[in-house]
DNA sequence: TCAAAAATTAAGAAATCTTTTAAGTGATTT
DNA sequence: AAATCACTTAAAAGATTTCTTAATTTTTGA
């Protein structure tokens, strides 16, 4: 719901006490995202307390900014199976992010269901955005599978989705006599809304 | 994967130029969550700036701490929806995390999907966790529904998600002769692995 | 305004997912 | 070692979800 996606996050251990370890530990309650502690005590004992309750490195102050990016950098090796795989291609309109890889749609951070012959036919537009195709062009795309109404149908029950009002799609529009295309653009007016 | 939840942001644009309302933006990609922007700044172009990217409200530098708390608690009063739920109870135990509201189970704030089954016997774990429940306790707690064997098979699926090892379970235990527990305690040598 | 195209709806068919049953294996206690 | 209890697996039955089809309504452009 309000969560925010993090490639690494430093932790900077100004206050006094154990509130940088009770946040740490409350980050990881929910997630495993890399964590490097910065701090100003350099005894063993509070380098122990920082990497059992999770963190993925720890450095003290005063540090080289070199020695910074350098643990960095190992963090994020280390978590390479972020790395490793190659990049996604994704798709963003307005508020909606669709990720071709996995097919997951997302409406602002919130995933949005969708079946397989939704999410076979929203491939197809997404791999050509602001580009028309045709019925034809969808079922060749698709490998003969989908016909005419039943595209119309999985249409219907995308915009249903993604529209805010499925009568005037912004998105998912209708190029009468042809077919359909979907819209990167003007997606400035529902950004907060739709 | 990599996200955590907030409850609200407070975003301090201290940085010349536009990189504030970027990462704003950025935020706003993915996320919904309630943001208070704050700066130096106090022209009338830069505020609706901020509003229009998607910050909830906006506060500019100085300013009594009283009217922080104040917008503060105006935001969330506005997000209400979280406040106006009761609070719900959640279960932990080890990298696991139960919502006995939702039904819904996650590890290291990944979902894992349960079936209804699923999630109903767990639910009657979760309600007296550490303590054993036979059979007959299980299916009256269930409603005369799910019997025997079918319990027997559903606690092997549970384990099988929630086990490192579902040979020696260190959750969900049986206690021969009588039935199984929920255990929420010796989580720690699984905290990071499991 | 009329005809063609597109959208919508509902119902049935098909596919997928879940639960139960049954049978056999493995473990523990006496 | 025998008996009981627990676990596992696979197949059948059941439930739910998704897809297609067909009929109807709405929209569009000539």
């Amino acid at each position: 719901m309000n969560s925010i996606i993090f490639d690494l996050i430093i932790l900077d251990i100004m206050m006094p006490g154990k509130t940088g370890l009770q946040f740490l530990r409350e980050i990881r309650k929910n997630s495993r995202v890399p964590i490097l502690m910065l701090t100003a005590m350099s005894s063993t004992e509070d380098r122990i307390d920082g990497l059992e309750t999770g963190a993925d490195d720890y450095l003290s102050k005063p540090f080289q900014p070199k020695e910074l990016l350098l643990r960095i950098k190992n963090i994020l090796k280390r978590n390479s199976y972020i790395n490793k795989v190659k990049p996604s291609l994704n798709l963003e309109f307005g508020p909606f992010f669709f990720n071709m890889d996995s097919l997951n749609l997302y409406k602002n951070g919130l995933s949005i269901h969708l079946t397989t012959s939704e999410q076979n036919l929203l491939k197809c537009f997404a791999k050509i955005p602001n580009k028309a195709l045709s019925r034809d062009d969808l079922n060749k795309m698709l490998g003969g599978k989908m016909e005419d109404r039943s595209i119309d149908v999985a249409i219907t029950r995308i915009r249903k989705k993604i529209e805010k009002d499925q009568r005037f799609p912004t998105y998912l529009q209708t190029i009468r006599g042809f077919g359909w295309k979907l819209n990167t653009f003007n997606s400035k007016e529902f950004d907060n809304e739709a």
